[in-house]
DNA sequence: TATACCACAGAAACCGGTTACTGTCAATAC
DNA sequence: GTATTGACAGTAACCGGTTTCTGTGGTATA
């Protein structure tokens, strides 16, 4: 690549200082107007760019976020990686991608990149194991936000969902439907996000005045796998024993619960209605297609994003700087706690065929 | 954040000059054994770690490479994303990731990018209307490398797959299957890879005595939509003349032409065999699950950053700095001309319920 | 006309590293 | 015993910007 300019070269161009060029280029006011434009005109045909790194170095501060992310090939990451590249867009920031690789405990790359001032803030995407790590970062004051992360709330900025609710939601969906025998398949018990769930189930079946049932009950590791294991023990004994509705912990473990359906010839839904959680990009292209609850990842991807800028300088939103046009979020008002540090963002139920009304079964 | 130390806070402690820290960090042989130990024991005990951008502004580099990528939603882009960060992950380097959306002629904002000199190379994944432009600054001595580009073949480094050759197995199997009327539903000319999958197709035909048939070649845009219409094509006209399979250009594509035999009660494979091209995720989802060809994207994200790394700094691969354990590729050798900078990643045919044996079609 | 003030631009310090150059001291050569 | 050399550490310049401080000239005020 040829020699780049410098600030120097544009100085000496335009017989001015380097400081007066600086102070043109950050239209400081102080600049007489008519100088100004003349500088302007040569920065200009030269297409001259300042270089980011002496002006960050400069600055103290980079106009980098770290997005702290599971491997790309899970699902809702890109979801969530598309909602950050849109808010990102509008903004003169840009993204340093951290993909994390597995379990491995990256606890000392996390201190290494961090100590290194590369970034000026972090979004951490089900940072898992890696949570309590990042809130000794928080007290210190580095700007993190946290979506869907699954352990106990915190006091760190966050973007997610109302699991809760959104699980009572489903159950009573399939208690709308007729059915009273519901299992549930729960998530790994150490996620929050499962705990949650589980509660929702609960929460509605008492309501409906139907007693728990601990053979309904069963946990998986949120993976088709365990959907398949859990679903062989719902189905292991006598029909008579069977639940005609399967609320599953999430779309992926209702996956496996699908194939060994299908194995079985099971029929779905006439024998029995599956609803999953989260609406992967998948679950429409099921057999049958599942019914779930749609997450709107992209959308947490794109407030979460928001959230951080807005901490790392409030002023941002207004600059001239602004890449391109504002995003246009369809979804304004649909943010609860906009100023709040923890952002819930609205779920709804997708009814597809993996669910119906309950059919008293022939035994 | 707690202020943060310096070079200059280490060289007090250890009473030695900011030069003296800086060469033991980097491990330059001309310091004393004795002091070097001195001086990493306080580092150490601080846990100092050296500021990237004075670094970097200092040695004229940076350590990150530009991934310039489609949104992340489309299909296969989070595969060949999962390949980069899997290498990346070998390396000191990080990824600085460029989601453009759409069609929006993103040239300027290149421009700005490269200018400010942040990445020290440059990935491009599909830049489809943007490689000519990227062309311009390879010529320049950007290091960069195009995954999968749609254009002609240039003399910048690349990472894809043989067109040509896929598709012509692709009809070679719909032949050995019996099939004479197969159709091909093609990408759009503009792009290069379009016409070698057409003429991969067409010299199958040719070889296997077939004349080309006009009425069985059908043009799309790559998308759902346009498979949609070549299939209402194709079976608009009387029953005699359907093909009895049809070569898609792409999954996508395909997606559109299962749907409609769907909707008609065409009976795939029974009636007509479709196979498609890439074997996207959903692929195997599909009803019935999509006969494809499988294009390892992984594998050319990572290859290609590879490839990009060393010719950013071919010494980086035997560096103690390397982040982590080296990836154990389990293609090693399937990988054509590895020293050259177009590198060909083999395909494979993936064979499910989509496409079948020829039968004699009932009138 | 002298003084204060203001607008503006240049000089220089600074951000936190790297490295060319310089200087010191001890070991070796003559 | 002096000259030569080499090992090693410190000084200072440098990377390319930003910003504080200083200085100049012009205008308003007394």
């Amino acid at each position: 690549m040829q020699k780049k300019l410098t600030i120097n070269d544009i100085a000496r161009m335009a017989q001015v200082s380097k400081a007066t060029v600086s102070r043109v280029l950050n239209r400081h006011a102080s600049v007489d107007p008519v100088l100004r434009e003349r500088v302007m005109d040569i920065v200009q045909e030269h297409n001259f760019v300042p270089n980011v790194t002496a002006t960050e170095l400069a600055n103290g501060r980079t106009r980098l976020i770290g997005v702290l992310a599971p491997p790309l090939n899970w699902p809702a990451i890109p979801e969530i990686m598309h909602g950050v590249s849109e808010y990102i867009e509008t903004t003169p920031y840009e993204v340093v991608l951290y993909s994390m690789n597995l379990e491995r405990n990256h606890s000392d790359v996390l201190d290494r990149i961090l100590a290194m001032r590369m970034v000026s803030g972090l979004l951490a995407i089900l940072p898992g194991g890696l949570s309590s790590h990042l809130d000794t970062f928080f007290q210190q004051g580095l700007p993190l936000v946290m979506i869907d992360d699954q352990k106990e709330p915190t006091h760190i900025p966050w973007v997610g969902i109302d699991n809760f609710s959104s699980a009572y939601e489903a159950t009573n969906y399939l208690l709308q439907l007729g059915h009273r025998r519901i299992a549930h398949i729960m998530g790994p018990r150490h996620y929050y996000c499962a705990l949650q769930r589980l509660e929702g189930y609960q929460q509605a079946l008492l309501e409906a005045g139907i007693p728990l049932e601990p053979d309904l009950l069963l946990q998986g590791e949120f993976e088709p796998a365990s959907g398949r294991r859990c679903a062989e023990m719902l189905f292991a004994q006598d029909r008579g024993t069977w639940p005609s509705a399967i609320f599953v912990g999430n779309d992926q473990m209702a996956y496996g619960v699908l194939e060994v359906a299908e194995e079985r010839k099971i029929q779905v839904p006439e024998a029995v209605s599956i609803i999953g959680f989260d609406d992967n990009l998948l679950s429409a292209h099921m057999r049958p297609p599942l019914t779930t609850m749609h997450q709107p990842f992209m959308e947490m991807g794109y407030q979460a994003t928001k959230l951080l800028l807005n901490m790392i300088d409030p002023e941002h939103v207004h600059k001239p700087e602004q890449k391109w046009q504002a995003f246009s979020s369809s979804l304004p008002d649909t943010t609860k706690n906009d100023h709040s540090s923890r952002i819930q963002i609205p779920t709804h139920l997708v009814t597809r065929t993996s669910s119906g009304a309950f059919h008293p079964r022939l035994l």
